[in-house]
DNA sequence: TTGCCAAATTCA
DNA sequence: TGAATT
DNA sequence: GCAA
């Protein structure tokens, strides 16, 4: 099914890593005890590596997946699969032939898990949507008794294959784990998925190129005096002694960021390396002079770091913070809204995302924000860093490059959305061309991707797309393609983070060069009336590989999380 | 006084 | 096609 | 709002 790949001979799969370290991080610890859940995957096999993780997931929260449908024993089938594969899977002819206390759902009722007591709304089939209704009652009492009842279970590795699941290759330990309770389910799963894991890394494109990375940085390149790209170490001080004003002007940077105009847009940009210095220096500011010997610390702010200093507060933040302020901000989380928008809505009279919603004062969504605003509290909520690791370990043929980018990569604990790069060497004549769809169409059966946003219509090389994926609750991710020879300028660019690409292309262009997520050029030539029209596009110099860029550009090499300005 | 990053996608 | 958004 |  996964055969007739066009550009691909490899294959693809996905590949999660184990779950390791969630459990207890939630708050719900183990909502689905007591729960015997059968397990119907998607009709493509290449999804074994999803099934295996939520298999994992389901056993990480208390529940039980049983390898063989028996309605005695069974108190919740989950499916993927239609309708016709999961009767297969459960031997059954009809649906009807389900017993009604037992509800038919799909993954996405796990995910929502804190509202048990609404299965109907994750119904699996339309016929069904009432089963079950009283059961998050049963649930527990059935638990007693399926204890009692708990017979060992004969492996059934036709009914597990035909429901989706790949067992062929290592024991069911799902079967195992039923017979054995005491055994930890977990341990075996979790090794494999390490070990195997652990392989692909090793043996994939990404090893090398680590090695390659680390080598690189040596003498030659120097910290260019004055330029904006500062000392890794200087960087990130986390608590200052100018704590308080950075606080303070952070707030009234905020105010400014939200409004309209040209100047306050670079009002903040000014505030921002004004407390990027103020973060960097170590001295607790205490006459006016001293405020202004720093960096990007002009008069007006060295004025208002006094104020702070001598009242504690900032007369301008009352001032500035407007009524429309806090709702436009409210607008612009909702994905695709940005601030023309937002202040369009609040002109047309809305304040809430109600009225939004209700299209107060005439308001429209687009497809895009419509979703947007559904999912508003996921999107707008940060992503736990190993959240990421479990979705992000999607592994291809084992030639392709693949890694999790921005705030990920720069090492935060937790990140924003999920940004991933999937590039591939063309030594052996082989590209990752077509990939993108067929990975969307792979984690869309997977239930990992489950909005799409924007999807690029480029068939090339290079190709972007936008959309909500699922590990848990829905979260952004971007997944991008690009030319493998463009791959050291690509990490950088969607490494970041901003105002470090900023330099680093400020830079770029001090020197004569032009540096854009694709290479670094040469002999751009640009309009001298608008400097943003390029009238030649000058010579690709560099792009294969980070270190590359640097060491032309004469920025000492830095680490991913190194890279932090912001 | 004037720049302060670049490009691609979607929607109207 | 241009404006808005990412 | 800063700096060249």
């Amino acid at each position: 099914m996964l055969e007739p790949l066009t550009g691909v001979e490899d294959g693809v799969k996905v590949n999660a890593k184990s779950l390791k370290g969630r459990e207890g991080k939630s708050p719900n610890l183990a909502f689905l005890k007591g729960l015997n859940i059968f397990y119907v995957g998607g009709d493509l096999t290449f999804a074994s590596e999803t099934t295996r993780k939520r298999m994992n997931y389901i056993h990480a929260k208390g529940g039980t997946v049983v390898p063989e449908y028996d309605p005695n024993f069974v108190t919740h089938i989950i499916t993927e699969a239609g309708e016709g594969v999961t009767l297969r899977a459960l031997g059954l002819k009809k649906l009807s032939e389900i017993p009604s206390e037992i509800p038919t759902l799909t993954w996405k009722w796990i995910n929502s898990a804190k509202t048990m007591d609404h299965e109907f709304l994750y119904a699996a089939f339309k016929s069904r949507v009432d089963a079950g209704k009283q059961l998050s009652s049963r649930g527990k009492g059935k638990q007693k008794t399926g204890a009692t009842e708990r017979t060992p279970l004969p492996r059934a590795p036709s009914t597990a294959a035909a429901s989706g699941l790949e067992v062929e290759n290592h024991p069911d330990p799902v079967a195992s784990n039923d017979v054995e309770p005491k055994d930890d389910p977990l341990a075996e799963f979790e090794a494999l998925a390490r070990a195997e894991r652990d392989a692909e890394v090793c043996s994939s494109a990404d090893k090398v190129r680590e090695e390659e990375l680390g080598s690189v940085m040596t003498a030659d390149v120097q910290t260019p005096s004055g330029s904006d790209v500062q000392s890794p170490s200087l960087a990130q001080s986390t608590n200052c002694v100018n704590q308080d004003i950075i606080d303070t002007l952070t707030e009234l940077m905020g105010l400014h960021d939200a409004k309209m105009g040209q100047e306050d847009k670079w009002r903040v940009f000014s505030y921002k390396k004004a407390i990027q210095s103020l973060r960097s220096c170590s001295e607790r500011i205490s006459s006016i002079q001293q405020a202004r010997s720093l960096r990007g610390v002009g008069e007006k702010t060295a004025m208002k770091i006094m104020e702070i200093v001598e009242t504690g507060k900032l007369r301008r933040i009352d001032y500035e913070r407007t009524a429309d302020i806090a709702v436009v901000k409210l607008f612009e989380g909702i994905y695709n809204v940005g601030q023309r928008t937002a202040y369009a809505w609040y002109a047309a009279g809305c304040r809430t995302l109600e009225d939004v919603e209700n299209g107060k004062g005439g308001v429209k969504l687009s497809e895009a924000q419509e979703i947007g605003l559904r999912y508003y509290k996921d999107i707008n909520t940060r992503i736990p860093r190993d959240e990421v690791d479990e979705i992000f370990p999607l592994s291809i043929d084992s030639k392709v490059f693949i890694r999790c980018m921005g705030s990920y990569r720069r090492g935060k604990a937790t990140c924003g959305d999920i940004d991933i790069l999937i590039t591939r060497p063309t030594d052996d004549g082989k590209t990752h061309h077509g990939m993108l769809p067929l990975l969307m169409a792979e984690l869309h059966t997977a239930r990992i991707l489950t909005e799409d946003l924007s999807v690029s219509s480029s068939d090339s090389l290079e190709t972007v797309y936008h959309g909500l994926c699922m590990p848990f609750d829905r979260r952004s991710s971007d997944i991008l393609t690009v030319p493998w020879e463009c791959r050291g300028a690509a990490l950088i660019y969607y490494t970041g983070d901003d105002i470090f690409n900023r330099s680093l292309r400020l830079k770029a262009s001090k020197m004569g060069f032009s540096l854009n997520q694709r290479g670094l050029f040469a002999g751009v030539v640009r309009s001298p009336e608008d400097r943003t029209v390029k009238l030649s596009p000058g010579n690709i110099i560099a792009s294969e590989t980070e270190e590359d860029i640097f060491r032309i550009l004469g920025v000492p090499w830095q680490e991913p999380h190194e890279r932090v300005r912001g």
